[in-house]
DNA sequence: CATTTGTCTATACATGTGTATAATAAGTCA
DNA sequence: TGACTTATTATACACATGTATAGACAAATG
């Protein structure tokens, strides 16, 4: 009935009969991007639906990806980039080390609230999902922490305050963040800002601690 | 051909023509839990799966769950229980502050290597799923966050060494240890080994970052 | 211009899904 | 025993899904 109506609509219309002169991989990714949502995730979307959404038959799907699973990483290193991109941009806002977590995580919190579902598809499901996505945002963490701990080193030597273990340090950071982060996502702004101001805290005692631990042991193991 | 094989299969053996005499809902929740697996989460196996490896008709699902949903939350809350017990349990076994957190994340890990894939529900898909499983995760992660406070207020106290914001140290040693939990799911034994011992280290931050801040400024806000 | 090539669509098929309906077996109690 | 209730199954329907095949149109090429 569906495709009758179509049909007849389209008829009717002035269209030059029904095509797509030229689809994009970008057209196909920022369709699936609207279908996520609180209950949606990339894995449990159809190629149909996706085809259906960027309003192209489904079988031309192929001819721009593989497989949802194509699609869904591509999504997740679009998300990635996107989301160093935005967090590279607020450290260069702020200099001093609290004020660079705080305009980090409210900037991360931002985004949260973006009209582009991209943080969507990095936060959630990282641990079901083929294994090419679970592989995929692994990557996208591992690289975050790797930026994080070279300017927790950094900050922390400026302000003679040496860390212990900065890359587990890191590794918390950026697991909290997200893990907060995922489970922020639907809540209202309130409830969004009250969490990042938890996250902060948390931060706050991994950096203080981190630095306690240094005092106590140095940078060796802890006995 | 499937059905008239089996058709035949039981009508040449000895059994009384095909018929469950009694089922639980027990057998439909473990039936459920076989199913899960790297890549299968509860929101992503179906009602007649489940029903397949229970060896029950689809329909015979719907006299002890209305929902796939409502097998979900029930093994959520299950989960729930199975975990506090048994970190309850690891607690009772040590006393002193550093071995009960290293006994409680052992034991943590052990599950997560567990045959019942109890743990997985809980650790897999706290973003996704419906409305109703997000609650029942979000609850049990509540009740396990108030239960840990709980310990470290003692613990600090009768250390002498007082924490700021212990519900945050809880909070984030929960999220933590959940995110990083469902991360290893999947990993090696050593892999889990490792991580643990990350765990460990990040909590130790936490709570001596939490300490460091109430030295700083005792119980209230920081400045 | 004609031809070829690449892209998108239409149709179709086999399979999986949730669930409605009716039939059947097991259990219970007179 | 037989009647009644309850739990389980069989059959069926109306979808939705992934993808194979073949046809239609546009752009590129000769």
């Amino acid at each position: 009935m569906t495709t009758i109506a179509l049909e007849a609509n389209l008829a009717e219309e002035s269209n030059p009969p029904h095509r797509k002169p030229h689809i994009d991989r970008e057209d196909i990714m920022s369709a699936a991007l609207k279908l996520l949502g609180p209950n949606r995730s990339v894995s449990t979307i159809s190629l149909r639906e996706v085809a259906r959404a960027a309003g192209i038959a489904p079988n031309s799907f192929y001819r721009h990806f593989r497989d949802m699973d194509e699609l869904a990483v591509a999504l997740i290193e679009r998300a990635g980039e996107k989301l160093r991109y935005v967090i590279r941009e607020a450290r260069q806002r702020a200099t001093t080390a609290p004020s660079i977590i705080r305009s980090s995580i409210d900037t991360f919190m931002e985004q949260l609230g973006a009209e582009e579902q991209l943080l969507h598809v990095l936060l959630c499901e990282g641990t079901v999902g083929s294994d090419a996505y679970k592989q995929a945002v692994e990557m996208v963490l591992t690289e975050f922490e790797n930026e994080l701990q070279e300017d927790l080193v950094r900050l922390s030597t400026e302000a003679n305050a040496p860390l212990h273990r900065p890359d587990l340090v890191a590794k918390a950071i950026t697991r909290l963040v997200f893990a907060m982060g995922g489970n922020a996502l639907d809540k209202s702004l309130e409830e969004k800002r009250a969490i990042a101001e938890q996250m902060m805290v948390m931060v706050l005692f991994l950096m203080e601690g981190s630095e306690a631990v240094f005092k106590q042991h140095g940078s060796g193991d802890i006995v």
